[in-house]
DNA sequence: TCTGGGGTCCTTCTCCTT
DNA sequence: TCTGAAGGAGAAGGACCC
């Protein structure tokens, strides 16, 4: 914990929603939910407008649309996000070379380390004029906190919503959090909300009172001594520029359950060769193969398997997989089905019994390429499956040879509606087409800011 | 129409080795 | 050779975060 603010954490205000309508301009000022539109959907954003409806992040897409009916409901789009989200923490990093990123629209920044001098007024103008940059670059706002650590600059940004700063001075920590929820500390989720509470802990001050003993004794010993120290403003957690990755997975929630078992194990092999491809992309091998399953009365379990050396063989992890899948009882259907690689290592050491069984089989199957696989789901996320069969997500950018840039607003039955708008422009006029139209094509999104590249 | 996807960390239990 | 304690690794599950 230091003595000047100069810890800075950066949220940006309702990101995919925002990054929705600064790109679509009829979307402006309106209700909109970003997320998963199939049956099993989840609101990952909601702009504030939807907020007032009572729609937040994490709530079931059905129960949205029973709150919000008329909002409009988007399906994200990564790769867009990812480029405003790169964009944003190259102006975080000319401000220190100190930048750890949470998420897309997240990041702690180490002042001191980017030489602004630990004082607070100092570390106030650098907040704003980060703003500023933003602002100018992306089009987009994000929140700043500003304090002597991460909890409390994150604290502090919270604060800040939307599109605000927030300072707090060092000294003040205790004070600040005594009379708040234990739910504003992190670490401290619904499940441990509630054991807290059944212990008659409700406040910050509440675990201050309790005691270091109390907290071990009910959370046990790792999670109750830094619930204490954090319940007193005590936070020494550094900013970590780079964070080597421990794990990649990949799962999927199918829309109805799988019942079928030939099914599940295709889905499963699927998976496993998604997650290769995403594990090389990576540039990792991994000794852990894990098998998750989610089954239709939503228990979970995971199986594993630990290889004597680590891979990034496709056929060994669907293999490893496979067996795995032969342990688990699936009657009554899965919902879920998840395939992960962790004990990760930056190098690949090739399993010589694997790659000698593929070689005397001849047949291991040809390997995606990391990039090609990697390519694959962008075009997917974009929108882009062959001239056979073209889907037309909701949200996503598509050219007309006469009418110009667009985005699609819904389609069904053949057909598909599209506003014909850019983000400097007002908002635009709908028209629809047959969703065969050959002068309509998915195309890549503009830049929110004109003039600037393109996002 | 209940409940996504990609992660991290911690705890508990079991098995194996020393 | 047998037995018990201690500790590490692996497996599984739970909680949390964005």
């Amino acid at each position: 914990m230091r003595a000047a603010p100069t810890i800075l954490h950066l949220d940006m205000d309702a990101f995919f929603a925002a990054a929705e309508q600064a790109s679509k301009p009829s979307l402006r000022g309106k209700p909109v939910i970003v997320g998963g539109l199939g049956p099993r959907g989840v609101v990952a954003t909601a702009s504030y407008e939807a907020r007032r409806f009572g729609v937040h992040s994490a709530m079931p897409m059905g129960q949205a649309r029973r709150l919000a009916p008329n909002a409009a409901y988007l399906v994200p789009r990564f790769a867009f996000y990812r480029s405003i989200s790169e964009q944003v923490m190259e102006l975080l990093r000319r401000l220190s070379p100190l930048v750890e990123p949470l998420s897309l629209d997240e990041a702690f920044v180490d002042l001191e380390a980017g030489g602004v001098a630990a004082d607070s007024a100092s570390a106030r103008a650098a907040g704003e004029r980060l703003r500023v940059d933003i602002l100018a670059t992306t089009g987009l706002t994000g929140s700043v906190g500003l304090a002597g650590s991460k909890m409390i600059a994150k604290i502090a940004s919270e604060e800040a919503k939307p599109d605000g700063l927030v300072l707090i001075e060092p000294g003040t920590e205790r004070e600040l959090l005594g009379p708040r929820s234990v739910r504003i500390l992190p670490g401290v989720g619904p499940a441990t909300g509630e054991h807290l509470r059944r212990a008659g802990m409700t406040s910050v001050s509440d675990l201050v009172e309790a005691g270091e003993d109390e907290l071990v004794r009910l959370l046990g010993r790792a999670h109750g001594t830094s619930l204490y120290r954090m319940a007193q403003g005590y936070d020494d957690r550094r900013v970590v520029a780079e964070r080597d990755a421990k794990s990649v997975s990949v799962e999927d929630t199918f829309d109805v359950d799988l019942h079928d078992r030939v099914r599940i194990r295709l889905e499963v092999e699927r998976l496993a060769e998604r997650c290769v491809g995403r594990l090389r992309a990576s540039g990792h091998s991994g000794r852990t193969i894990v098998l998750k399953v989610r089954r239709y009365d939503f228990s979970t379990l995971t199986r594993s398997e630990t290889l004597r050396g680590p891979t990034d063989d496709p056929a060994v992890v669907r293999e490893a997989a496979g067996r795995l899948l032969e342990a688990v009882d699936t009657t009554g259907g899965v919902r879920l089905l998840g395939v992960g690689v962790s004990g990760l290592a930056d190098y690949t050491q090739e399993d010589l019994f694997a790659q000698a069984v593929a070689d005397a089989e001849g047949d291991a199957g040809p390997e995606p390429e990391a990039g090609a696989v990697a390519e694959a789901e962008e075009a997917v996320e974009a929108g882009e499956r062959g001239p056979v069969e073209r889907h037309w997500a909701p949200g996503h950018d598509v050219r007309h040879a006469v009418h110009g840039a667009g985005w699609v607003q819904g389609s069904g039955v053949g057909r598909v509606t599209v506003r014909f708008e850019e983000p400097w422009s007002g908002p635009g006029r709908v028209r629809t087409f047959s969703v065969d139209d050959p002068e309509l094509e998915p195309s890549e999104p503009l830049p929110l800011v004109r003039g600037a590249a393109p996002a």
